[in-house]
DNA sequence: TTTTCTGCAAACTGTTTGCAAAGGC
DNA sequence: GCCTTTGCAAACAGTTTGCAGAAAA
């Protein structure tokens, strides 16, 4: 049976069966916490902070301890599962690690904003640059800094009416 | 006359000029918290955390209060002289910023070490994707996570001795 | 002399940890 | 019943901020 109701874009990832196995296998049992937490994350468009998380979480009376955010999401990024990323500010965020679909990330220096996108001919140099590298690269990450449309509009219309 | 003396490796970027010229025209004094760390800066090869900074000054007795550091270093990434990274682990790490020199970093998730390396390929790509998208790319963080060569030797020497 | 810069210490904030109770298997 | 998972609260660590004295212009 296909899983199905969730708000992934088309591409189904079973991410969350994937996940459930591993854990398994890993020897971790089914806590309250970590379903809630795998549940959310299953949802999630792009990296959440974990006050986000905590929020959301609030939100749909599903309320889990800080504490348990920060050691399910660890237990998650040991296996794999998500990846932590960090845009600035010092603030940690989670988003699931799916096999077929990969992303990075724009941050938005004025609102904060962390946007999504895609870009093949980037992966196929890091993927080159990986290989000869004479380290055993594992993952990467890559961060452009800038300026959302919104914001751009948003000035240029603060300056047209100034 | 030209500056000497410094650990650049041949390329000599006049950044300490650069920075001296950029701090004057932004109106700031010179002070010798400042002093001591720009000239730390100008002969660091790659990105520091603010407690190495802060060990590195005292033991070269030029100690300075630890706010200063992180003051100044918050200028100085204002008027893009430093950059600030982010490897992981929540540590802010500050390096400077030469407009004739551009790397990225591999983090070793072993040892915590972070190595620069540049890429040409890897830089072309980032240009054509600012280029293009809908938004203002100002600047650009790739951080490759693994291992590096001493960490792999390390690990490979224990696994053939045990 | 006026304004900036600096150091100290206290405050903040995101994250981690110890421990006892609750919950899975 | 045994062992894991969870929540709470306290502890931590990196970073920021307020303020008074020192230093630059």
């Amino acid at each position: 049976m296909e899983r199905m109701g969730t708000a992934h874009s088309g591409v189904e990832t079973d991410w969350r069966r994937h996940a459930d196995e591993r854990l398994t296998d890993a020897g971790y049992r089914r806590g309250g916490a970590r379903t809630a937490l795998l549940d959310l994350l299953d949802v999630q468009r792009c990296a959440r902070t974990v006050l986000e998380i905590e929020d959301e979480l609030r939100a749909s009376d599903r309320t889990i301890g800080r504490a348990s955010i920060y050691r399910v999401l660890d237990e998650l990024e040991q296996l794999h599962l998500v990846q932590r990323i960090e845009v600035g500010q010092g603030i940690a965020r989670y988003e699931r690690l799916a096999p077929d679909h990969h992303h990075h990330h724009l941050a938005c220096k004025d609102c904060g904003a962390v946007i999504p996108f895609t870009d093949d001919r980037l992966e196929d140099a890091i993927h080159r640059l990986s290989a000869g590298a004479g380290f055993e690269v594992t993952g990467h990450d890559v961060v452009l800094h800038g300026t959302c449309a919104a914001c751009r509009a948003a000035a240029a219309a603060s300056v047209s009416t100034a």
